[in-house]
DNA sequence: AGCAGTTAGTTTGTACCTCGCACAAACTTA
DNA sequence: TAAGTTTGTGCGAGGTACAAACTAACTGCT
């Protein structure tokens, strides 16, 4: 299946394959900024303004971004037309008099962007509207140690299945993968669980198959850039979203982009050391912050504690006996929030974001779990005046957040926001 | 004093009192680039490879930038008639027939940086050449726990003396001050041994004193742009500095820009958790990375492992007597420079910058500690295919690396080189 | 009803920046 | 001496943002 290209303002554009600059000595990766370039920057940001603040008119956009009226006209025009934009109808305005505002916003039958999550086992795709709607979604299993080929064959499959419910050409695919990720390169690097899927270059093959732009990058970034386009981050320039369970990521929004480290690496916080020689991790280390404040870790002191049923575990079920007045369980759920806290308070001294969002086991335990997070936080970390520190969970629609996520990856790559 | 402002293209230029934006939501911050500022930042961004590269062609600058030669021309003339640049003798060129090229660089003459190091009890003045040199040194003393009017005047008087030195206006004045620092509104926060600091203002006085751009970071900071500027760092676009001595800090270059986080409280990482409930830090807290890799855990473990003259014991004394045969002072380097080792791994697995610029304690230790940290490193993080960590050492000149960062953060942030 | 005042969006002309092309200058090689 | 190569400089084209002036639409006062 093949999909036409884009409009000249073309959301999905790829990077012009970055000349090949070889007068080397140390990199030199200095680049001039032209001014072609630079409309396709301002055209970016005022999407991404449209995002952030939800429908605007022209004139509400030039004040946000601080340039003339004229300017925007010149922008969004060319967007309406080609629908991807559309002017909505003329609101009374809060102010007295004065000629009523039209808001801009997204075209509910604008192209869509496809989504892709993949978990050992599992493949999962949907269409993402700009809005954030999540509409044909397929699954579809595959053999972790099976054949590649048989995986990319299920791979394609399923996505032709989803991608073929859109009325037009998507602007784009994004995946997001569990496991090690390559995302300049777009290869998966390793997948522990999925043994089928290391070093697979998924990115060339979908780009090759469906002739769109593609992104991929790990689980916990998916989640990042879902809080950023559709969930809690939106309209923040600074936070980080941190998934716990059976292992533990996180991911950085910094300055109003995406860090990802280089080749990607960044956010690899399972691996962090809370303790010195303490408990053996995994990953052959000793006293990594995995091994105190993921899952694992919480089935072993219920069992140890003799907590009902301690196979099962989880943060929901920890908050709820102990809403039910269990002093084990809360007992429990104040050292595993508190090992939790530890990464971020190292997390918030390293960086100074000040806005955290959960995911995954912990984000189960809601409010309560967060709360608790966030005192120990308050009291582990050095206080500086001034500051405020946000702890938020985004644990409803776990699944869709990533999905919206991978969806935001092709926004946040093909949209040069940032240069 | 006051000095004339600078030419058009002015290095020192201060942003134009970014518009009051009063829509709100949620802080609204886009902004679109306007064609000026386009000029600026290329400008910018050419002086900035000039740095990094050293004396280059017009040819050679535009390769490097992927942009057209007549470019750099344009941008580079008026540079030169203002006699911030020169133009070298054509030299012969390595490559066979062809014109030969002038190289461009700085003048040597051209207006010179004001530094200030501001440390508990005394302040350090010099000139900063565009080249790095470093002229007109003035020192004085300051009472820590005096009177604010008082150290106001022996600063001024300081910098006077330094200033006036100069042959032409500087483009500004940097500060690099112990403590925490609030960059963002250029003031001192707390100094933890020089109460009399607290608070301070320091960026709005001397602004007003010397009418020039001002701007203040703390200690680490100054030393990853000492670094990158005129050291190590010199043009790597990601790499951190990590301070040792008394008390622990870093620093970090992202994605070719020096990295603040909010307010300017990011690197503070001497109080990250290395080791849950243990030992007691002087933050009131336990377990920090300061508790383990700092010079009071060093002396203390000198002291109980009978080591000659522990209260002076510094990482270079350590390899000098483990040089010697001492087996005990190896053992404890061993086991310093593997604590050191920690604070990288977590910032490497965090950040995955993969290049580290090491100051002050360990620093002294050379070459030797440097290789026990890397090898430490190499066994602690989680292996990723390509993956390369660089540990360098920079502890030569260290005063005049922090005094050529506090000149290099004028440059870094009042040349606009990131949107 | 009419007019002043206010805000939104558009039209028009201007300034600025980068790019491609053409060309002179300077040097090497045959 | 001629051909080839590289550097650096004019000049016009194309694209972008901005300022000023204009029209459109609505409020409120007289």
């Amino acid at each position: 299946m093949k999909f036409e290209s884009q409009p000249s303002y073309s959301l999905g554009q790829r990077t012009p394959a970055s000349r090949e600059v070889a007068v080397g000595e140390n990199g030199g990766n200095v680049t001039l900024v032209s001014q072609s370039a630079l409309g396709a920057i301002n055209r970016g940001r005022v999407l991404q303004a449209l995002y952030d603040n939800g429908p605007k008119s022209r004139a509400d956009l030039a004040r946000l971004a601080g340039v003339n009226r004229t300017t925007i006209t010149g922008i969004v025009q060319p967007m309406i037309e080609d629908q991807l934009l559309i002017e909505g109808d003329a609101s009374p305005s809060d102010v007295k008099g004065g000629k009523p505002a039209r808001p801009l916003y997204f075209n509910p039958d604008a192209p869509m962007l496809g989504a892709v999550l993949l978990l050992p086992g599992t493949i999962q795709t949907c269409l993402v509207a700009l809005t954030g709607e999540i509409k044909a979604v397929a699954k579809a299993e595959f053999d972790t140690h099976g054949d590649t080929e048989a995986f990319i064959a299920v791979m394609t499959e399923t996505l032709t299945a989803t991608l073929s419910q859109a009325q037009q050409a998507p602007f784009g695919i994004g995946v997001a993968s569990a496991g090690m990720i390559d995302s300049d390169n777009g290869t998966i690097l390793t997948v522990n669980l999925a043994p089928v899927l290391t070093g697979l270059p998924l990115v060339a093959i979908l780009q090759e198959r469906f002739s769109l732009p593609v992104a991929i990058d790990h689980h916990p970034r998916a989640l990042l850039v879902g809080d950023r386009w559709f969930g809690p981050g939106r309209g923040q320039q600074n936070f980080a979203a941190v998934y716990t369970g059976e292992v533990l990521g996180g991911a950085f929004f910094i300055d109003g982009k995406v860090y990802r480290g280089l080749a990607g690496s960044g956010g690899e916080l399972g691996h962090t050391v809370v303790q010195i020689d303490g408990a053996p991790c995994n990953c052959g280390k000793h006293g990594c912050w995995e091994t105190v404040a993921a899952l694992p870790w919480l089935r072993k002191e219920a069992a140890r504690m003799g907590l009902p049923h301690p196979k099962s575990i989880t943060c929901a079920r920890l908050v709820k006996e102990a809403d039910e007045g269990s002093n084990a369980a809360e007992e429990l759920l104040v050292r595993y929030t508190r090992n939790v806290a530890f990464g971020i308070v190292n997390l918030q001294q390293t960086l100074s974001l000040n806005s955290y969002v959960l995911h995954g086991d912990v984000a189960g335990g809601g409010m309560k779990a967060a709360e608790l997070i966030r005192q120990h936080v308050e009291q582990l970390v050095v206080k500086r005046p001034g500051q405020e520190i946000s702890i938020t969970v985004n644990g409803i629609g776990e699944g869709h957040t990533a999905l919206r996520g991978a969806a935001g990856l092709v926004l946040s790559s093909h949209l040069k926001l940032v240069i």
